[in-house]
RNA sequence: UCCUCGGUAGCUCAGUGGUAGAGCAUUCGACUGUUAAUCGAAUGGUCGCUGGUUCGAAUCCAGCCCGGGGAG
């Protein structure tokens, strides 16, 4: 009998490594391969939950360290986890804060034990260990909960990469039994996610995947990637993981990234992706379109009449780009919001279509033919 | 007519002897498990005009032009 968090493996792409499979929560399904949109304080930026769920989005992502500071896992847990207190019923994945480590690094400290973070709010102490991450994510009652990791910025010398990753792994085997051994208080149950890390070395990110695998998570996570490194190495990064990852599983390469990005990590064989490029992106201006990318607010669109991408569903859409430019130059919130709206719209359909193509064994040309229209204006 | 305050970048203004700065605007760039509706860069001025003093004037002096306020 398949368990709550099973996941379908329905179609391997005859040309690529390319999969379209279902991942399955207490929340409903997830079809894979699937990008979840960044909604660090349990709200993606500027966007309803009606809109989230029009632009085809099924899983939605969090973060265990911002939403620890504010409102804190007990209010949180108080007001129905997030699921209650946000509103959102589909799957939702919590960031552990390992990535925290990485983009805060200025204001924490890293020991055995776990981390120090001094809180970027009131500056007051947070105490962070693979144990309390867990405890806080449960609280958060998400129906992934990532371990905590370890993650440094790429260019690094060998010994700081090998230090963090296996430490990453001592983590990750503390994280598992914690898991394991704690009293389910959420109504829910919630699955375990282990990360690789390794930089850019194939026998580092062996070694921590072998010592995953040991562990029997319900999924692993690419970690530590985009963080530095050029396209051409984590593409390289992810030839040499897949392989050792098993078939049977989800696998989530965190933190990526741009369409080119995405469809590259597709051809090698990754299901889940998170990023906050569509939602960041989108607030500054920047839209996502099959030609590349769309600066907004540049003169040359200021009498274009056409819309931000030809054939889109979405409601910026709807409008011309002179006047989503006209919003962005008058400051108007609507502009963020209606191109965060679209770059959502426009990852979702990417993705909703690379699974119909790996369906079709037809992945290897629908990402050339995807390139070839990117290359055009370099997105 | 007199008194007074002012005239410096597109706008609002700093700068009182050593050949000009800021904010905003404009243009361009960046953004990958969000400390970001953010950050960065560039463009842009014979300092109202004409003389004078001085090695050197946005700055001091004189006259003129333009604008605000006041007096008669």
């Amino acid at each position: 009998m398949p368990g709550p968090f099973h996941f379908d493996l329905l179609h391997v792409d005859s040309g690529t490594l390319a999969r379209h499979g279902q991942f399955h929560t207490p929340h409903g399904p997830v079809d894979t391969p699937a990008f979840m949109p960044v909604g660090t304080q349990g709200a993606v930026k500027g966007v309803t939950l009606d809109q989230l769920r029009q632009t085809g989005a099924q899983m939605m992502l969090a973060n265990t360290y911002h939403l620890a500071l504010r409102p804190g896992e007990a209010i949180v847990e108080q007001l129905g986890g997030l699921h209650g207190m946000s509103g959102w019923s589909g799957p939702i994945l919590t960031d552990s804060g390992g990535f925290q480590l990485f983009s805060l690094a200025q204001m924490i400290k890293v020991n055995e034990t776990g981390a120090v973070f001094r809180s970027h709010i009131d500056g007051r102490l947070l105490d962070l260990t693979p144990e309390r991450a867990v405890e806080i994510q449960e609280k958060l009652g998400s129906d992934v909960a990532m371990v905590l990791d370890h993650v440094v910025a790429l260019p690094a010398e060998p010994d700081v990469v090998a230090d963090a990753t296996r430490r990453t792994l001592r983590w990750a085997r503390r994280a598992k039994e914690h898991a394991d051994r704690a009293e389910r208080t959420s109504r829910t149950p919630q699955a375990q996610f282990g990360i690789v890390q390794g930089g850019l070395d194939p026998a580092l990110r062996a070694e921590c995947a072998a010592g995953l695998c040991e562990l029997d998570f319900p999924g692993y996570a690419i970690g530590g990637l985009s963080v530095g490194e050029t396209p051409d190495e984590m593409y390289r990064v992810l030839d040499g993981i897949m392989p050792l990852l098993p078939s049977d599983r989800p696998r989530y390469l965190m933190g990526v990234g741009t369409p080119v990005d995405l469809l590259e990590a597709v051809a090698r064989g990754v299901d889940l992706f998170d990023c906050v490029m569509p939602t960041r992106n989108g607030r500054n201006a920047m839209a996502f379109t099959d030609s590349g990318g769309l600066k907004l607010r540049n003169e040359i669109h200021a009498r274009d009449p056409r819309p931000v991408q030809e054939g889109c569903p979405c409601p910026c859409c709807a409008h011309s780009r002179g006047y989503i430019r006209h919003l962005f130059m008058a400051r108007e919130m609507l502009g963020p919001i209606l191109l965060s709206i679209h770059n959502l719209t426009y990852y979702q359909r990417l993705l909703a279509d690379a699974r119909s193509a790996v369906s079709g064994n037809g992945f290897a040309a629908f990402r050339a033919a995807k390139l070839a229209g990117w290359r055009g204006l370099g997105s």
